[in-house]
DNA sequence: ATGCCATACGTTGTATGA
């Protein structure tokens, strides 16, 4: 099983690249973070004619997270499950009333797509909010999940875990994305049993998920590994690989400022369509996997 | 190492992002 998350910087403007991006890694859980649309113009179809079911949660101009499957979808919670009457569109200026949490149950796997907000500048009001949601999501976690079930929470957390995580913690932002009290919170939730799948697979540094479109930051790899894929224990030990497709991050139409981060559960690679024949199936397979290798593990291109 | 890029909304500017 496939399962990955990115942050698309605008659906609408993405969808080209997303189908894309489909057909290249055939995930079948797709979590999206930033897509920027209302509910009512959530492209269903376009994603129907990928073989995938989208449910998503958005408000529209800003914010917006989606999950896509090809595994079915159920017992879908949005906003940590509060009701509509709570949330009121955001307009208030409070994360917690934006539309930046969707959770899902795809093939046996209770799947969580987190758009967490930005911070801003530490100390601000909007940093303090930022760590507000942040224990808003440790305390859904504790009351409605079960860390000994399978389940990942994945998305854009706006947090760099550690400084082997970010081009250079000291030039980053005046301080957010790498303060204390923003990794305690992501410590926190390790400490509810979330395990970084992504870093258990790679251990080097300088891989990153997210650049400035400015200043050729992506070619000279200055970003930040912000987008995590956390998962629990029985999860976590089904992980067999995990990467970060930097192609995603290149060429035209403008890509989103994220790259995909993505983990294959119970075996590497992924299940070919069917029409296959078995040997057929085992040096496509082989040929796919050497291609996203060379395609997605280079440091720098 | 910031808003120099990109998005939406709406109209040539403002808000937001990380």
């Amino acid at each position: 099983m496939r399962i990955a998350t990115w942050n698309v910087n605008s659906l609408a403007a993405r969808l080209d690249k997303v189908r894309w991006w489909l057909d290249r890694a055939r995930p079948d859980v797709l979590l999206l973070q930033e897509t920027k649309l209302a509910d009512d113009a959530a492209p269903h179809a376009a994603f129907k004619d990928c073989g995938y079911e989208l449910v998503h949660h958005g408000q529209g101009r800003w914010n917006g997270v989606a999950i896509a499957s090809r595994v079915g979808i159920a017992e879908v919670v949005t906003a940590f499950g509060e009701s509509r009457a709570a949330m009121v569109d955001g307009e208030d200026g409070d994360p917690l009333h934006e539309a930046r949490m969707i959770a899902g149950t795809c093939a046996g796997v209770r799947v969580v797509s987190v758009y967490v907000p930005n911070g801003r500048t530490l100390g601000s009001p909007f940093f303090e909010a930022k760590l507000t949601w942040l224990a808003r999501l440790g305390r859904w976690l504790e009351e409605a999940c079960d860390p000994s079930a399978p389940l990942v929470v994945g998305g854009d957390f706006n947090v760099a875990p550690t400084d082997d995580d970010v081009w250079d913690a000291a030039a980053c932002h005046g301080g957010t994305h790498v303060s204390e009290r923003e990794r305690a919170a992501i410590a926190s939730l390790a400490r509810w049993g979330l395990h970084d799948a992504y870093r258990a697979q790679h251990p080097e540094r300088g891989r990153y998920s997210w650049w400035d479109y400015r200043a050729g930051a992506f070619h000279k790899n200055l970003g930040m590994r912000i987008d995590l894929m956390l998962v629990t224990a029985p999860l976590s030990e089904r992980v067999r690989w995990a990467e970060i497709d930097r192609e995603a991050r290149k060429g035209k139409p403008t890509p989103s400022d994220h790259a995909p981060v993505v983990i294959d559960v119970d075996e590497p690679g992924h299940p070919l369509d069917a029409g296959w024949t078995a040997a057929e199936g085992r040096i496509a397979k082989r040929q796919w996997l050497r291609r996203q290798r060379a395609a997605c593990a280079r440091p720098v291109t």
